[in-house]
RNA sequence: GAAUCGGUAGCUCAGCUGGUAGAGCAACGGCCUUUUAAGCCGUGGGUCGAGGGUUCGAACCCCUCCCGAUUCACCA
């Protein structure tokens, strides 16, 4: 960054359009009318109205007598101003419903100096009415008074929906830029209605996760987000400084091993809904910061883990879909248990026709060059394992499934498979061609641990920027003895693309890192 | 980091082989008391992403840079 410091902001010269919105605040107050007031009386949502709409409807709306009276607030979207009497499209949280405002009913003053020439489309305004149907039997509040709540003075896009002959919605002037969705998030919400509904799906995904871990009786934590050394996955850190002790910190890649000390202090089961932070590339499907679910539970293994997970994701897709089928894309995807385990060596067996068991780090590697994948002379075996599932099976697992047992060189924090010789017990679950957890039966032998560790300090001294450091706190805690665990962790991000049929990790982060402007 | 495509009014977009910018919606002034992309008449609104170059003349051609999307590479 350089000397013209792009934190700040300086005020843009304004459009001809909020020069005259700017304006009307002032002629507002002259006519006693106050832009900001400080609170109002909703009684009703558009959606309430609307889905028990009998009940307020009266047939006589010139004669109102004592129908229901209803107040709804919210955003003015779209103005019909016919004279003497208009319509317009209140928004609010839960939808939109049709207003109905006449001069005889609300003042002469009131509509003709206040409602038709202050009121600007994007303006939050109350209303109070009743409810009628009209010609066209559109169910609309006719109002008695009308209530300036919040003036913009910002112009909003205008999208218009509308229905053309085959009954299909058509939308005109959508607001469709990307980088101004991203950037002005607030803006995207008022006018696609549907990326509220994503954001509300991904709150109802993480609501039932932890719902169902609350019922198990597990116990939700919160472990550091700064951690003197960062563990728990193969990544690169960010790294920030703390004055007072005068130390790096790094901001922690995984929570893993703070979450495996809480099982060593005694509880049977904690889990945590962490942001985790990644100093990588950006791309669709990777945010610098992401969030997953990490869940530790004693005396289980990851068979059992395999278990649990099918079971939660199944309720995910239920809670939101109210269906196990779900569709993404082009595809339908199936989250109803039980789904296929396939160890990794069969996968890519079945999809190359090469057994990989027993292989020697020369003759995967060849194997590899044969496949055309890109490899090089300083793979280990484990990475070269990896590379050939990653170009070979993983982007053809649309249904969810299960890889299991992988090699030991990759997973450092795995415990050795019970009776498969350089594997360890871990499994991943593949969804939409795309890893949604990792999970393993969790190392507790903490000589084991020490050495695979030890192996790691090696890799990252010849150069590997994502091997682990040696946790000594961490092999102090576990020398005092952690019992059987299984542990998984669940992207949150990728989980919700799939549930919400999102093609970019953009649209289920409210604010997606972006450049400066 | 690389490649491709893109950035023109508040929004969505035109703008040809170079002749200093247009439309619809939005805004502004009128008319209009059941409209719904409301309608009709009229008006204004632009650092064409930024900077440099070529040219009599650049939104357009050339160079550099900024921002975004997509694909690829690393990664969840």
């Amino acid at each position: 960054m350089t000397e013209n410091n792009s934190m700040s902001n300086a005020e843009p010269s304004i459009s001809e359009q909020q020069a005259i919105r700017k304006e009307k605040l002032n002629q507002l107050r002259e006519l006693n009318v106050n832009p900001y007031p400080y609170s109002y009386d909703v009684t009703h949502t558009s959606a309430e109205i609307l889905a028990d709409e009998d009940s307020y409807i009266t047939t006589t709306p010139d004669e109102p007598g004592d129908a229901k009276r209803v107040s709804v607030a919210g955003r003015v979207m779209t103005r019909r101003i016919m004279g003497k009497a208009s319509f317009f499209t209140l928004q609010d949280s839960k939808g939109t419903i049709q207003v109905y405002i006449r001069r005889d009913d609300v003042g002469v003053e009131e509509y003709n100096k206040v409602f038709k020439k202050m009121v600007d489309i994007g303006d939050i305004v109350g209303i109070k009415g009743y409810v009628f149907k009209t010609g066209t039997k559109e169910t609309t509040i006719r109002a008695e008074e009308f209530e300036f709540l919040s003036k913009t003075i910002r112009p909003i896009p205008t999208p218009k929906e509308v229905e053309n002959e085959d009954g299909e919605k058509v939308t005109y002037d959508a607001f469709t830029d990307k980088e101004q969705r991203y950037r002005q998030r607030y803006v995207d919400m008022i006018v696609n209605p549907d990326v509220r509904d994503t954001f509300r799906k991904r709150t109802q995904i993480v609501q039932t996760m932890r719902n169902m871990m609350n019922e198990r009786g597990y116990l939700e934590v919160e472990t550091p987000i700064l951690q003197p050394i960062y563990g728990g996955a193969a990544a690169k850190p960010f790294v920030t400084h703390h004055n007072a002790l005068d130390m790096d910190l790094y901001l922690r890649i995984a929570n893993e091993l703070y979450l495996k000390r809480l099982i060593v202090g005694g509880f049977d089961g904690v889990y945590e809904f962490s942001k985790d932070f990644r100093n990588e590339g950006l791309s669709r499907f990777h945010n610098p910061e992401f969030t997953q679910v990490e869940l530790y539970v004693a005396y289980k293994d990851y068979n059992w883990m395999m278990d649990f997970m099918e079971e939660m994701i199944e309720k995910v897709a239920l809670a939101l879909h109210g269906s196990t089928t779900v569709t993404v894309g082009e595809n339908e995807i199936n989250f109803e248990r039980p789904w296929p385990r396939i160890p990794m060596y069969e996968a890519i067996e079945n999809e190359t026709g090469h057994d990989l068991s027993g292989k020697t780090t020369e003759e995967i590697f060849d194997i590899a060059k044969s496949l055309h994948i890109d490899v090089d002379e300083s793979m280990g075996k484990g990475k070269l394992i990896d590379e050939i599932f990653g170009e070979t099976v993983e982007h053809k697992l649309i249904q969810p499934t299960f890889i299991t047992d992988y090699p030991i060189e990759m997973s450092p924090l795995a415990k050795k498979h019970r009776t498969k010789e350089g594997l360890v017990e871990r499994f991943e679950a593949v969804c939409n061609g795309k890893e949604i957890a990792n999970a393993f039966t969790e190392l507790n032998d903490p000589v084991d641990q020490r050495e695979r560790f030890e192996e790691q300090a090696r890799l990252k001294a010849d150069g590997d920027e994502e091997a682990m450091a040696v946790d000594e706190d961490f092999l102090r805690a576990i020398e005092y003895g952690m019992p059987p665990t299984a542990g998984i962790g669940i992207g949150i991000d990728r989980l919700a693309m799939i549930m919400t049929n999102s093609d970019s990790i953009r649209d289920v982060l409210f604010f997606p890192q972006m450049r400066p402007e």
